[in-house]
DNA sequence: CCTTGCGTACTAACATGTTAGTTGACAGGA
DNA sequence: TCCTGTCAACTAACATGTTAGTACGCAAGG
């Protein structure tokens, strides 16, 4: 095999099986950017992803222009696409937003909500404790991930969570490579059921203040992490400042 | 003429002179669904569009795409494509969205401000001030638009105002129809104002609270909207009640 | 008169051929 | 050695041919 660019096409797995065409291959594509196994800064190949997935260029196209719109890729005209590069500063803007649009659904929740709403977050809580004794780390992570689409969804506005999504698409990656962080889920747990108890007590600023203390928590790491990842950042300015 | 489906290619003129076809015949598109030239529920004919832009398929198809993403035009797969129409949730869903990250941005600015940016507000206002004067009616709601623009740009997160307007995209259409009222903006001048004063005081809860009341004005116009104009709507649930 | 089955005409979706622009390497000169 | 101009190979972007699925009209039957 040659090593050319270090492209493999093997993490486009068939991941779905019905729907048109093009929507499968961006969900191909973008689950493999999203758990890196196309790493940030790598090379888009059409022709490989047409041929390991055996479609045309059509569908791949679409998809990719889906992407781009996203931001998860960067497209140089007549030139070539690669894989977006992580950036402090959208990742911060990025965070501004989630924190405004989840503390404005929490907020709407402490002013109006039923019991059957609270009980569907006791019941996550409960299992995030559960998965947290057992030490099932994925678990708990996928746990966390419904405590916050639940809240969202609990608003009443079906498309709300999606767009969240959206918008925060750019913190994704990045918070996959801060997870084995060890005592994190206990406090992650703590900061979670805070929120819930300022729902339950009908506490608007409260449940607003819990959560944005508990998103902002991931800005710091995220700063951590580009000291020890640069090459998945996008370049600062211009490195080593030059002498000309 | 034929009358067929009253499919009219004439709105589509040259916009744009530079970058890719593809995105040229976007903001074409784009620009007609928002002017409504091309009314809510009408159809998309790909055809028409190709003879009346001079191009072929493939641009107008990335084109329709975005535009499909973006919730302007829906497309029945192997079907056709039209234009949306309005939907009461949908706008309520936008609105609630809306709000929350510009409350966020004037609580943000409220904070942390320059003396040049309370400048460039009070330009902005003034502005307003002389256009309501004059009566001239489409530059205040330019004015309008640019003072929202302006409030997100001075957070300084570059992308913020882009986004804000992706998602607030449903409430542009519905928009355009209330913009003939009298004294409105007489008012609408009065709580750009408040939001400007709350900011200068740097008093976060005083500025959200002063944009959630400016914002919050539309929907009870929109409401009104649905009335004068069920056509351009989205049918509730199925009409007046079927006796079966 | 209303329902039902069929056939045609239309559409988006997909495949493939073509064009034009950019990158990068290599050769030649300073 | 370093800079520079040329050229070849690769890419996205665009055009066009092909396929398949849907909607609608019409006719035949109830």
């Amino acid at each position: 095999m040659d090593s050319t660019s270090a492209f493999d096409a093997a993490p486009l797995a068939g991941v779905q099986t019905s729907g048109p065409l093009s929507a499968r291959v961006y969900v191909a594509l973008r689950d493999a950017i999203l758990s890196l196994a196309y790493p940030p800064g790598s090379m888009l190949r059409k022709a490989a992803i047409c041929e390991a997935l055996g479609v045309s260029r059509s569908p791949v196209s679409e998809a990719m222009a889906r992407l781009a719109a996203e931001g998860l890729v960067d497209v140089v005209p007549q030139s070539g696409t690669r894989v977006s590069r992580f950036s402090m500063d959208e990742i911060r803007e990025s965070s501004f937003m989630r924190e405004a649009l989840e503390a404005a659904a929490v907020a709407k929740l402490a002013e109006d909500h039923t019991p059957e709403q609270l009980a569907q977050l006791s019941r996550n809580l409960r299992l995030q404790q559960l998965l947290l004794e057992d030490g099932d780390r994925a678990g708990f992570y996928e746990a966390d991930e419904a405590f916050h689409a639940l809240l969202m969804e609990q608003t009443g506005y079906p498309n709300f969570a999606a767009a969240v999504s959206t918008i925060s698409l750019k913190l994704k990656r990045p918070r996959i490579l801060i997870l084995p962080s060890e005592g994190r889920s206990t406090e992650v747990l703590a900061e979670h059921s805070a929120i819930f108890e300022a729902i339950r007590a009908r506490d608007p600023d409260a449940a607003q203040k819990a959560i944005r203390f508990h998103l902002g928590q991931l800005i710091s790491r995220f700063e951590q992490l580009e000291e020890a990842h640069p090459d998945y950042f996008r370049p600062r300015l211009a490195g080593p400042a030059k002498t000309p």
